[in-house]
DNA sequence: CTGTTGGCGGGACGCCGACAA
DNA sequence: TTGTCGGCGTCCCGCCAACAG
């Protein structure tokens, strides 16, 4: 396999594709050299099964290896520009994968080895197993990112957006760019307020405005907004119905990115960026489907199994289960890393969602699975509800629509919620405006992270221990590429972690007993030469980020807690090796 | 003003677009014909607001009026082939205004004209306004098309989608065309069962499936569906939680339409299709906004003083009361219409989509926006409530979610249902299977369409009194051309009546007292030359359909309905004429 | 070894009048 | 009067080697 960050020749309308020497010599099928200009058609398939075809030529003095024809198309059609990256794999089989990674548009222009080239304090990566074992809190940095993911939200918009109340009628702008114009304001009116998925996600404000647009060329834009995406206009409508909130807002528009800084990836070639798995979860939302034990693909099996594997056993850890109401501290272990490297944590991004659905843990999931079965289904939600206050609606947002008290039932609730609680920083950065907090559900991630154990793990039900304890090293990767494409919406930078031969053999074949968080749930399989030996790779397992699965907290404490500045939580990373191209590889060679 | 259907040669990528001679000397401003070859450059806008450059010259030999630079791009951006039509429309101030109009996908590829040509029985016309003053139901044709629009459903998929249950985890195929590849079937699986919009359309199917695509190319597609428009996949899984249907569905595909046929439009002007309103009513679920008293512009004003005059008197007339449970049988005086003329009625597809929001009926008003006043707003939908067989949505299919009941709370709602019942035919066709039923909120349109006179309506309260009675004539559009490109979802036929110059006068300035039910709630003011005089025009009022706004009707109801199979419900309408043009012409020219 | 550039061939676009319906 | 066609100019895409870093 091979990756290139992509140069301006590359992208130019103008010709071509330069192939790298070594890299066409291993990974494609070798040439007639002694052809005068050897050439043959290469065809490689994309992570979504699309075939690409590109004529493969040695030609030029010197003697270079091309790609033309067929390149620009698929320049083209994957809106590609100079920084982004290929990846061209070949399989054993010797069919060739090909993969894209988007540039990261570093936020304020700021090179990202400036970022990654900040010094590591790499000693204080040791409070992070002490606070899990504690059972306090630790912090991780989120590396600031400029294509702000949809389930990202800026920290200050979401705190800006608490303030103000919203009611149907009410006018408001919006920015953002359409396939026909730049980026400019729309205005429109919310016409409705109200859960976008009530059943899933109760009280969540994520796209909870419904609203008409003015304009008919973003009315077949998704017509459901949420609250920290919109201003308010200018102008207020006279109107005894309108629920003022007396200030008028004024946006601070976040600066724009430079697209034109190309983030070449020092670390190496643990930039290839898709997966299918990562892609999933950072869909959230929108496509997430855990709500239900059913699968329909390998994949979602993998995925499956992985959360049942991972998830239910969280539940036992102590952090995990905070009383109502009641609202972690600060542990006094909590440290800060500045990142470097690459990837992201699946499991970060899951926790960063707070919206997904999980299997109910374990005490409820008897009674859940009997009931999906006497009843035919929609076990994963039964159950869920909340008082009027508890869903994180003011009870004049709401109306008499959708969360109507089911009087008479306890509060309890089968949906788990995901609250992390974003500390105030000790260490002051000059980015700390770029972070990002989170804003779903019940608006708020409040604190707990934790490790599953790789290898340690224990009949789906993970024990709290530290994978510390085994001498392993944990690595969080925590860069995130939005996709510019809507159709590359794969195009993601998956979590990179290091994963021995060994750990790759242990986590295949276990679908009970001894299991193991996989990475994305898919089994690490593909082995090359490029592992030369597991002694030479810092060994270290697939790492799961717990997630708080608190089923008690209530969703009106997320008014009453006090926002304070978000603390730069980042994670640390590790500059790609050798074993960060074999996850890449055995992502690509995975079943679609 | 002047309409064109575009040849091959007009859309071709070799040239550009050939200007019928009198349209560009009555249209564009004068060339200077003295010169060799006279040209100008045109600006026009569109109903976007997009401004539209053109180069018009005239040239060649014989001479004649060509639009050459600028016309492709336009060609290309709205997606224009050849049968589609493009309006122009020089405003009193000179400006230039363009519309287009889709050509239709006529069903079976049947020629449009053959449609339009059969035999019209005018007698029967007669029988409607018979029908209204027995308050009995009578019938109306609905064109049949190929392009189904997104909220009419053929009766036969609804009903074949009653007959399965759709659960959680439960695979399905869908077919529809991508922007990448052709109409092909995807799969997918149900992940999530509940109301699109529980707020405002409680106990809909529309869009209640949440569902998540097996390939990530339509990932970013809507992941909400309708049951009708999913068939079971093959392959069921094997799982316990299956809520088994037993039946495998074939779905017996619809014939596609003959995308080659020019549907040339025999009848004149009347086929210039965009108009804002018409889209918003269209749009119904997705864009409306009657839910709202505020208005952010004029347009919307309009909507609204349209709404308030028209709806709520509907509710004063006899038959827009029906008893709850109280289905009327049909009236012994239905009668069939075979149409001609094009265009559509904006309460037609008003009462086709069920599902819009209309403020409370007068007895209710009161409250209600005294409510509002004291609750800051969320009074359209205050008390929307039902129980839980109510809202039609089988216990079993909504798990605990939505729609709990809310209780100790009297069966009420202040959201308005309507349901069109479909008759059975007797008037045979052959093309009846092309029938359109509808499904939404409470899956059927149950009888009830009315007319309200846009001269004789009193003070907010319309009488029930015919039109016919004044000698009026009724005209009631019906051909609906669906878009082909989003940006142009409002590329649809406008409603076409006929007004007189005194009805339209009448119309203006009056905000209350005498009321009329204005045309999408424009007033028609602009008046040229093109109407000589009102006698030669077959007087009409503009019409609305009214609309049984019977709030006690149980959802429940809808499944114990007998479905019989749909009649043939068709509107007559006029060959277009001189007074077609003075209504788009003022479509064209209402502020956007 | 490879990124960039100029050369250049080919094809698509689109402006033109000829021609014919 | 106007729909279609061949002619042809222009532009851009993309293949090529030269050249330079």
């Amino acid at each position: 396999m091979f990756c290139k960050t992509l140069t301006a020749s590359d992208t130019s309308t103008h010709g071509g594709f330069s192939v790298p020497r070594r890299a066409a010599e291993d990974c494609f099928p070798p040439l007639d050299y002694k052809q005068q200009r050897p050439w043959q058609e290469l065809s490689a398939k994309d992570l979504h099964g699309v075939e690409w075809k590109f004529r493969h030529i040695y030609r030029g003095q010197p003697r270079r290896h091309l790609l033309t024809t067929g390149w620009s198309a698929f320049v083209n059609k994957k809106k590609l520009v100079s920084g982004d990256a290929v990846l061209f794999l070949r399989g054993d089989n010797g069919d060739l994968k090909l993969g894209i990674r988007r540039a990261a548009q570093v936020k304020c222009g700021l090179p990202f080895s400036v970022l990654c080239t900040q010094s590591l304090n790499v000693g204080t990566v040791a409070a992070v197993p002490a606070a899990i074992s504690t059972k306090s809190v630790f912090s991780i940095y989120y590396n600031p990112r400029a294509n702000s993911s949809q389930f990202i939200i800026p920290f200050h918009k979401y705190s800006k957006s608490l303030n103000h109340s919203f009611s149907i009628g009410m006018r408001f702008k919006m920015r953002f760019e359409t396939d026909e114009a730049a980026e400019r304001r729309y205005m429109g009116m919310i016409t409705g307020v109200g859960d976008l998925d009530p059943l899933r996600w109760p009280g969540s404000k994520w796209r909870c405005l419904v609203v008409r647009w003015d304009e008919d060329i973003v009315r077949n834009r998704q017509n459901r907004v949420s609250p920290w995406d919109i201003e308010h206009s200018g102008s207020v409508l006279a109107s005894n119905h309108y629920l003022a909130s007396g200030s008028k807002r004024t946006r601070t528009d976040l600066p724009s990115p430079n697209p034109s800084f190309p983030a070449s990836n020092q670390a190496g070639l643990s930039d290839f960026g898709e997966s299918l798995g990562f892609q999933k979860v950072l869909q959230g939302q929108e496509y997430m489907g855990f709500t239900s034990p059913y699968t329909g693909n390998p994949i979602q099996n993998h995925h499956q199994s992985e959360v049942r594997k991972c998830i239910p056993g969280w539940n036992d850890m102590g952090m995990a289960r905070m009383g109502s109401g009641t609202v972690m501290q600060p542990g006094n272990s909590y440290v800060s890393y500045k990142g470097i490297g690459f990837g992201e944590s699946v499991r970060f991004h899951k926790v960063l969602q707070g919206q997904e659905i999980f299997p109910k843990p374990s005490h409820e999931r008897a009674l859940g699975d009997k009931w999906v079965q006497d009843n035919g289904g929609f076990g994963a939600n039964n159950g869920v509800h909340g008082s009027d206050v508890e869903n994180g609606w003011p009870m004049m947002m709401r109306g008499g629509s959708t969360h109507v008290r089911q009087s008479g039932t306890s509060l309890q609730a089968s949906s788990p919620s995901s609250v992390l609680r974003f500390q105030q920083a000790n260490t002051p950065v000059s980015y700390s405006n770029s972070l990002y907090g989170t804003c779903h559900q019940k608006e708020e991630i409040k604190n707990s992270f934790g490790l599953c154990n790789a290898s340690k793990t224990l009949g789906g039900t993970l024990t709290s221990s530290s994978p510390y304890g085994h001498q392993d090293t944990v690595e969080v990767f925590n860069s995130l590429y939005a996709s510019k494409d809507q159709n590359e919406i794969g195009s993601l930078r998956p979590p990179v972690s290091h994963v021995t031969q060994k750990a790759l053999r242990d986590s295949q074949g276990l679908p009970t007993g001894r299991s193991v968080c996989r990475l994305f749930g898919f089994s690490l399989e593909e082995e090359t030469d490029v592992v030369n030996r597991e002694d030479t790779i810092t060994p270290i397992t697939s790492s799961c980020i717990t997630e708080n699965l608190n089923l008690d907290i209530l969703p009106s404490r997320v008014e009453q807690l006090q926002f304070k500045p978000p603390v730069l939580i980042e994670t640390f990373g590790r500059s790609c090796t050798k074993a960060g191209q074999l996850i890449s590889q055995s992502l690509m060679g995975m079943p679609i």
